[in-house]
DNA sequence: AAAATTTATATGAAAAGTCATATAAATTTC
DNA sequence: GAAATTTATATGACTTTTCATATAAATTTT
């Protein structure tokens, strides 16, 4: 039991975890009052620079294939994106963002934006690129190796 | 569409989330492997600095009260926690480590550490501190203001 | 080129999480 | 000090996620 410090306020996974919770805490409560569910956005923003496998979609939105796989058909029968045939593989299934997705990500990418501003307002551009930066080493390193 | 960088790749939420989960991924493969949860994990590293209770058990564990209560009914059947009254507020019910949530912490803490160690091994000892202190001043910053 | 293996996605049953709200104890207001 | 309000946790109906595995297409082996 505690004789000083708590074992998770130094814990480096506590540290990012937290961060990004509270960081991502405003902008998630903004888009679901907006009635979309963090996980969509994050499909959302991601098809936006173009269309992607449901493995590949998956990898980058930290989305376990599974349950991707059902949120795609949720969003789907939304009409929020589209399932295509791969034109080589006939194993993979590409998904595109469509046409309510791409009204939906014009509306969120610009608050996204505007939230990110302001999360950052406070560090002068010398620290927040430091931020990235470091993240992004951190990123690189645990690249599943 | 991606002219030239996906946004994402350049979004401070997305960086954030993507470096906690990757640099989790790994121990929580290794304590899954275990027959433990990653929510019970977090419970029991809080748990083991000294009680709590369930509000700030779910606000230091970044779980939704209702999602907690659930949780610890879970952990108290298996014997990891125990709830208990608070002396003097009649609402609030405090949650203790039980004999078998101690012994798994014993297990669980050097295996925690030694992977932070691991995540860690990349950086200088500088570069680590610095990596710490700009995530504390990220959490200080949007600390629910 | 058939058989065996690997890779990509889907599916079903079970578990966990979420949202709104109920319950009950404390605090504040009048 | 009674009524109204606020705060802390629990609960129930519903949704989403998870885990294991099925299905089916590609690739490798023999």
């Amino acid at each position: 039991m505690a004789a000083g410090k708590a074992f998770i306020d130094d814990y480096l996974l506590y540290l990012l975890a937290r961060a990004s919770h509270q960081a991502s805490r405003q902008f998630h409560q903004v888009i679901k009052a907006q009635g979309v569910p963090v996980p969509q956005w994050r499909v959302l923003a991601t098809l936006n620079d173009g269309p992607r496998t449901i493995g590949d979609l998956a990898e980058i939105t930290l989305i376990q294939q599974p349950t991707l796989t059902k949120l795609v058909d949720r969003m789907a029968r939304e009409g929020l994106v589209r399932r295509q045939p791969h034109s080589d593989d006939g194993r993979k299934v590409v998904v595109a963002i469509a046409a309510r997705g791409e009204e939906l990500v014009r509306k969120l990418l610009p608050q996204a934006k505007r939230h990110e501003t302001g999360v950052l307002a406070g560090y002068d551009g010398k620290e927040a690129a430091a931020l990235k930066r470091i993240l992004r080493t951190l990123i690189a390193r645990t690249d599943e190796s």
